[in-house]
DNA sequence: ACGGGACATCGATATCCGTCAATATAGATA
DNA sequence: TATCTATATTGACGGATATCGATGTCCCGT
C-alpha cells in the first residue's frame, strides 16, 4: 500500500520558527497546514469542530452556521481533511468531523511552545 | 488582530481555537496572518529574519538564500510587512527586516501553549 | 423497491496569487 | 552631475482558489 501522508503528518515536529532557519523541506511541509487554515471560513469551521462538545461536529450543524451553499462548506471541509486537520466519520446518513490534536500541535511547535 | 485572552484561557492547556468557536471577526482578523505565512518561501523568509543574529536580516542576505528573482523576494517581504509580521528599517542603501514578536505571539495564542 | 434527505463531486466562472522581466527610485560615490 | 548599487514597483502571464448550481451517491424509512 502506498504510504500517503497528510501535510499534518509530514509537518511532524519542527524547531520553532525563531530559533533557527526552517529548511526548505520543513517549510514545504508546514505551509499546506497554514494554507488550509488561512481562510476565515475554514478557521471558523476548524474552531467549531475543535470546540464542539464531544470533540466532533456534524456537517449539518456546520452548514447552519454559515450563509454559504452546502457544496461550499463541503469543499472547505475537504480542504481541512486533506490537510490532516480533521478526521471524518460517517455514521448513518450523517458525517461527523473531529479535530486532530497532533495537527494543531505541530502548528503550535512552529510558533514556539 | 489582538485576540484578547482571559487569564483562564491563557493558562489552559488547550488552544483557544479549541475552547470556543471563533467569531467571524476574530477569524477575519487572524486569517490574513496565516495567509501571509502560508507559503513555503515566506515561511523560510520569516524564519530567516526571526532567527537571524541581531534579530534582523538584510534583504541582500535574503535574496542570496533563494533561487528566486529579486522582485519576487521583495514581493514576499512586502506581504509579510503588510501583514504586520515584520518591521522595515532602511539604513543607507540597505533595508533590514525585523520580526514582530507580537504578531507571532498572537498566532501562538491561536493554537495555544 | 421506492422516495427523500444528507453529503460529496462536477463543471463553470470570477478573482486571487506567485513569478518574472523591465523599469523606477533612492542613496552612495566619484 | 553622472553613475553605480540596492531595493521597490509595474505589468503581464499561468496556475490556483472560492463560490455556486446541477448532479451523483449513499443510507434510511416506508
Amino acid at each position: 500500500m502506498t504510504l500517503l501522508l497528510t501535510p499534518a503528518e509530514t509537518a511532524a515536529c519542527c524547531s520553532p520558527l525563531a530559533t533557527e532557519p526552517l529548511t526548505t523541506e520543513q517549510a514545504e511541509n508546514v505551509a499546506p497546514l497554514l494554507k488550509a487554515l488561512a481562510d476565515p471560513v475554514r478557521l471558523r469551521l476548524m474552531s467549531l469542530v475543535a470546540s464542539h462538545e464531544g470533540g466532533e461536529a456534524c456537517v449539518c450543524e456546520l452548514n447552519d452556521a454559515f450563509e454559504l451553499s452546502q457544496p461550499t462548506i463541503s469543499h472547505h471541509m475537504k480542504v481541512l481533511h486533506d490537510a490532516g486537520l480533521v478526521d471524518r466519520d460517517k455514521r448513518g446518513v450523517w458525517v461527523y468531523y473531529r479535530a486532530r490534536p497532533e495537527a494543531l500541535a505541530s502548528l503550535g511547535a512552529l510558533v514556539g511552545c
